[in-house]
RNA sequence: GCUCCCAUAGCUUAACGGAUAAAGCAACGGUCUUCUAAACCGUAGAGUGUUGGUUCGAUUCCAACUGGGAGCGCCA
């Protein structure tokens, strides 16, 4: 089923290559910024009068009369300097919202190509509990790993966590000087996290505390049994308590393969890299430098200072004989190369990495992997109130569990306000659906390179664009089907008369260009903007059209409607990660 | 020093190279005997940091500049 953007592009190619072959490159169709101007638009007759130099105008004129499209649109305007306007007819809305009513896709196509995606998220460190800096990591590549599935991808949502890194050093020495299993396991994150904070105070200034937590590490990635077990009881911990916090959130892993995963891997891919002269020893240490294949200015392997430009390289072993992150990182590639035949890789990660992944990604490709395609989705950073980036050492984090509990809380006040009659065990449970839901919102709501200052206000709002506003819609929705004592919507045909019902009938059937949108820029907020406006002009039409005292034919067909966007909201909040309630 | 990111209404943001730049919040004024007022209607509020360029057309692309942020060899 196209959406109705879709359909006009195909009709529009369809002229375009009888009349003006070779055609320019599509697309040809986009939606009207202004509505009154028309649904959709194609400028193709501006881009192709540049070509040949000709009148767009009197191209425009040409290009409607050879189109084909009178069952789905009226005849088309020539408008400004050459653009040809398109308005729906609503007869063809009318059908294609009833042809919704039937799918369960509500219209959204399938991808032509299917594609195997990793999509690697959250990362958290199992030695510190989660907190709020891993909010937007988490909540993007849920939606992310939602979407490209419902649009029928093979989808394998890998958690790669930090269960290897330096700081296991730290933990190791200061676990066994003053370590306590007792709580260790009663509060991993805590006991590991003070562990480490100490240690790392004391390494600051004591150089013999500093080296021997390196080689706590070293012996530890070299297999020593003493700290090899040690460090499995931290793991066993610390992931059972992650669980706790990503059952709450409602995100669900196909594979949590850590740094610690690769380990073994790590000897021969150096090997391997050196022997294939892509890395080098430099002072002690093994590094991928520049092939010099790429222009100066673009190549991550190279810096410039005062004029020259200087190695810029990416260490895949240290002096010490330890691994690098970058050094994980490419036998991870490789392993999701050939186990999982991964045509493409998501890293949802913080912006503040992109020189790492410039480099990684041209390493990789070096390396022999460039048919896969990897994508840095990064994202801003959550700032404190002094505009710093939220950090543990200052204190000044918010843990994830807190602002979860916090979102609960203040939803759990309001429906206490508006719905006293409802049981507490209703209430909470209504309260967990509205919180976390206004919480992942917020953050998937806004353009994901932004930075922004931590605001409980902001994070918990209710109002607005937020999910409590597209709950509510379906709430209201859900309501008119309970009084009528309606489980489904009839077996009815859609007539489409008053504005606010054209407006709604007209916007359902968009749904599956946000939904793709949302995945071909990897930017979720399109679809919560889709699903604001859809909720916007519900809203208006149910202020508008009465649906239970509207005569028959007319209730039934706004009973279609109701019900095809109450499933279209549902939808399109599930693929954000949030629920719904059938009251609130 | 170099590289990257950001700059739009009082605040937070949107705008897939297009037409008179769009919302929410905050402010002000209306609307519940009628499917849940977590709603709706209305008023006021910016010409997109600056200067140029490309284009029929620029918030969007390019260059320079200003301001803010981040990154730049053994942390991840």
């Amino acid at each position: 089923m196209n959406t109705p953007r879709q359909e006009l592009e195909a009709r529009v190619a369809q002229a375009v290559q009888k009349l003006f072959p070779p055609a320019p490159p599509a697309p040809y169709v986009r939606p009207c910024p202004d509505p009154r101007h028309g649904d959709f638009q194609t400028n193709v007759a501006l881009v192709q009068a540049k070509e040949a130099k000709a009148n767009p105008r009197d191209l425009a004129a040409k290009l409607a009369e050879a189109l084909e499209i009178d069952d789905v649109s009226e005849k088309p305007e020539i408008a400004g300097p050459g653009f040809l306007n398109f308005r729906l007819k609503p007869i063809y809305l009318a059908e294609q919202v009833a042809r919704r009513g039937k799918d369960d896709r509500l219209g959204v196509p399938v991808a032509a190509k299917p594609e195997a995606i990793v999509i690697d998220y959250s990362s958290p460190n199992i030695a510190k509990e989660m907190h709020v800096g891993h909010l937007r990591s988490t909540v993007l590549g849920d939606a992310l790993a939602r979407i490209h599935c419902f649009l029928g991808h093979k989808v394998i949502a890998d958690n790669h966590i930090g269960d290897w890194g330096t700081g296991f050093g730290m933990i190791l020495f200061g676990f066994k000087r003053e370590g306590d299993a007792e709580k260790l396991r009663h509060d991993p994150f805590g006991h590991l996290e003070a562990i480490y904070r100490k240690i790392q105070a004391e390494a600051k200034t004591d150089e013999a505390i500093n080296e021997a937590a390196k080689r706590e590490l070293v012996l530890l990635q070299q297999g020593d049994a003493e700290n090899r077990k040690l460090w499995e009881q931290f793991l066993k911990y610390s992931l059972d308590a992650l669980e706790v916090i990503y059952q709450k959130l409602g995100v669900q892993f196909d594979y949590t393969l850590g740094e610690s995963f690769y380990n073994n891997a790590l000897p021969e891919v150096v090997a391997e890299l050196v022997q294939r002269g892509l890395a080098r020893e430099s002072e002690g240490a093994i590094a991928i430098f520049s092939d010099g294949t790429l222009p100066p200015k673009e190549d991550p392997f190279l810096v410039s200072e005062k004029g020259e430009f200087r190695n810029n390289p990416l260490l895949i072993r240290k002096s010490d004989g330890g691994y690098n992150y970058a050094t994980t990182d490419l036998a991870t590639i490789r392993y999701r190369h050939e186990h999982f035949h991964a045509q493409r890789v998501i890293y949802v990660v913080d912006g503040r990495q992109q020189m790492h992944f410039r480099q990684l990604f041209d390493a990789a490709r070096r390396w022999g992997y460039g048919d896969m395609k990897l994508e840095h989705v990064w994202f801003g950073t959550i700032l404190g109130p002094d505009k710093k980036p939220i950090k543990t050492r200052e204190g000044g984090d918010v843990k994830l569990k807190a602002l979860v509990a916090e979102a609960e809380d203040r939803a759990e006040k309001i429906i206490e306000e508006k719905r006293p009659e409802l049981s507490e065990t209703e209430r909470l449970r209504l309260a967990r659906v509205v919180g976390l839901g206004a919480l992942k919102y917020a953050d998937l709501a806004q353009n994901r390179n932004l930075d922004y200052v931590f605001n409980w206000e902001k994070l918990l709002a209710f109002d607005g664009n937020t999910a409590p506003y597209v709950q509510n819609a379906y709430v209201r929705i859900r309501a008119i089907f309970r009084k009528a004592g309606l489980e489904e919507a009839p077996e009815a045909s859609v007539i489409l008369a008053e504005p606010t019902e054209l407006a709604l009938g007209r916007k359902l059937l968009d749904f599956g260009d946000s939904v793709q949108l949302a995945a071909d820029e990897y930017r979720p907020h399109y679809l919560c903007l889709y699903l604001f406006d859809l909720a916007t002009l519900f809203h208006k039409f149910y202020e508008a059209c009465p649906v239970l005292t509207a005569e028959a034919a007319v209730r039934d067909s706004r009973l279609v409607l109701g019900d095809v966007t109450a499933r279209t909201l549902r939808q399109g909040l599930h693929l954000l990660g949030i629920d719904v309630v059938e009251q609130m």
